[in-house]
Order: structure tokens, then C-alpha cells, then sequence
DNA sequence: GTCTATACGCGGATAGAC
DNA sequence: GTCTATCCGCGTATAGAC
């Protein structure tokens, strides 16, 4: 063959990863065939010898990068509850995480998207969800204060970057992380945010 | 004139009411023109008499699908902070909530958009969202607070939006509740969710 | 103010050469 | 496997009749 064996398979990766920072950045909806083979330097053609069609795209994309996503939670190398969630929230609740939704969480950024989509997408997204939420249920010890947490995460990203101003952005992150902290019990009583 | 005086007033208010619909089951950028005006049973080319452009639009929806949210947390009767937090919970969080995006509040449906969109949109949207905000500060008694459970109540519905089976909607939804109930130190130590 | 008709670009997908 | 070229439908916006 002209091409070496296992040069498909990483190039698929490759598009993968570039698609889903567009993606994410722009949304999946808006951003054409042709900008996401742009952006990893080919042509719009060689797209359908990688994958059937756009949705098709889409599926691969989400089970991707919820597998990222699923990574870097695993990547927190606290055991001890506080030190963990305090990790969590510095990490995730970052402005950072804000301002650079391509390099960010999935969630935040594509979830509306996966929300309108169909139920074949919608049972692959749910079935990654569960894996994330059995780490979060494997640290915090509760299954509804998982499900909770995830949903103050994602909620408080999503908020901050539809503000304009990042005194704003800021004061929703922190309140977040106050939420968090007092749902497990670990603020100082006496101390507000 | 051969039109009623205050009928294209009346006319753009349905408009606006019809694209919000529209917009927050399929999202804005994802629908036509066209199909906003049929749905208001008109044709395409009446649009531009009442916007001066599809964007236009798109500022006029978020400012009064933002006011409606407003106007629903304002109808809640209580004043006793549990009472109030019930019901407000009861009414947010409720799977039909989930199901009816066309029907429900603007921000799990639009604010993926609106962080996607321009620095006029995120100014327009964040002064209305700070209204909200007072709202939520009146009756918990903190900025921070009132922020976390925002962001809670808005997570929990993209979330719970996200999956496929109605069992894990509902648990999403009702960790939710648990947590805003527990951070509001509302909850019986005895009970779990 | 609303209609029909249309200009014009973008986007998904396919065909065929290399 | 990737390229160029192309088909065709959709979407924004405009023009002009009523």
C-alpha cells in the first residue's frame, strides 16, 4: 500500500482532536466540513475516506472528548476528599477554563448541542457521563452530590462565559466553589466567600 | 396608513414570542428565517420590516426571553426563604422543564450561543442575568449564593437534557434539589435523596 | 406591511484524477 | 488517501409589485 500501515488510524486522531477544539470553540453545527480539514491542513474531499458523514463526525467527536474529559479527572492525584475537591474546583473553575473553551471540558461547551441531537447520540453521551460520575461518586461518597457537583460545574462555566465582564466571569466561579465546598461541609463558618 | 396603529408592535411582539419558541427547542443559529416567519404563518421577505437583520433578532429574543425568566421567578408567592426554595425548585427542575426546552427558561437553552456570540450580545445578557441575580439575593441573602444556585439550576437542566433515560434525568434533577436544599442548610441530616 | 422572486454565498456530499 | 471540481439544497438578504 502507498500509505504505512496505522497512518489512517492517526490521522483520524489527529482530525478528531482538531475538530473537537473547533467544535467547542465555535460549535459543531457551525463549523463546516471544510474549516475543520482547513485546520488539520487538508481538503474538504479526503473527509469521507475518515468518516460516512458529518454526524457520524459528531458521534466520534463526543465519544472523545468525553474521554478526555474522563482522563483529566483521573489525572487529580489526591485521595484525601478536600484536597481532591480543592484541586477540582482550582483546575475546572479556572478562568482559564472560561476564556479557552477549545482546550477546555466538553460539557460546558457542546452540551446544548447533544441536548437537541438525537437518541442514538443522547445514550452514547449518557453512557460517558456515567463513567464520569462514577469517579466523582468514588470520591465524594454520595451519588446525588456527584450527579450535584457535575452539574455546578458545568452550570458556572457555561454562566461565566456568557458575561461580559471578567469581575463578573470571576465572582460566578468563586461562588461556585463556595457552593461546592459548603455542600461537602469543608468551608470555614466563619469565613465568607 | 392601511395598518392599525400598534399592529407591527403587536406583530414584532409575536414574532419575538414565536422565535423564542423556535430557538430555544432548535436553537437560534440552527433555524431560518423562514422558518420563523412560517411559524408566525408570514413569509421570509416580512422579516426585515420588523429586523434589521437576523442578528437583530437575536438581541431582541435574548432581551425578552431574559425578562419572561425574570417575570416567572417574580410570580413565585413565598417569602419564607423554604417555601420560596420549593417551590422555585418544584417549578425549575421539573422534567417537563426538561422536555420542553421551547416552553422553559432561556439560559440552558441559549447560553451556549450567547458565549459564542459577540461582546454586545454578553453585555446585553449579563445586565439582565444581574437582574436576576438581585432577585435570588433578595430572598437567599448571599451574592454567592445566589450565583451557585443559578448556575446549579442552569446545569442541572442542560445535564439532564444530555441523557437519554428518563431515570437519570430525574436523578440529576433531584441531586440537584438535594444540594441547593443542603447548602442552604435546609435539609434533614437523616434523610438521604 | 406583506407578498413573490431572486441574487449570492455557504455547506454537505459525490465523482474522478493522481 | 488526498486532491480538484462540481452538484445541489439551504439560508441571509434585497428588489419590486400589491
Amino acid at each position: 500500500m502507498r500509505y504505512k500501515a496505522g497512518y489512517k488510524e492517526q490521522k483520524r486522531q489527529e482530525l478528531l482532536n482538531i475538530s473537537g477544539q473547533l467544535a467547542k470553540k465555535n460549535g459543531f453545527a457551525n463549523t463546516g466540513v471544510d474549516s475543520f480539514m482547513n485546520a488539520a491542513q487538508m481538503t474538504s474531499g479526503a473527509f469521507y475516506s475518515h468518516f460516512s458523514s458529518k454526524h457520524d463526525l459528531f458521534k466520534a467527536l463526543i465519544e472523545a472528548e468525553l474521554q478526555k474529559s474522563l482522563l483529566d479527572w483521573q489525572k487529580n492525584p489526591h485521595e484525601d476528599l478536600a484536597a481532591w475537591i480543592d484541586f477540582e474546583l482550582e483546575r475546572y473553575l479556572a478562568i482559564s477554563h472560561v476564556q479557552r473553551a477549545d482546550q477546555g471540558c466538553i460539557l460546558p461547551a457542546l452540551s446544548s448541542e447533544v441536548a437537541r441531537s438525537d437518541d442514538e447520540i443522547k445514550q452514547l453521551y449518557q453512557s460517558e457521563l456515567i463513567r464520569g460520575h462514577a469517579l466523582f461518586v468514588k470520591h465524594l461518597g454520595r451519588e446525588d452530590l456527584a450527579w450535584a457537583v457535575m452539574c455546578q460545574l458545568v452550570g458556572a462555566i457555561l454562566m461565566a462565559r456568557t458575561v461580559a465582564d471578567d469581575r463578573v466571569k470571576i465572582m460566578i466561579l468563586n461562588s461556585s466553589k463556595w457552593m461546592i465546598r459548603q455542600s461537602l461541609g469543608l468551608n470555614n463558618p466563619n469565613v465568607s466567600a
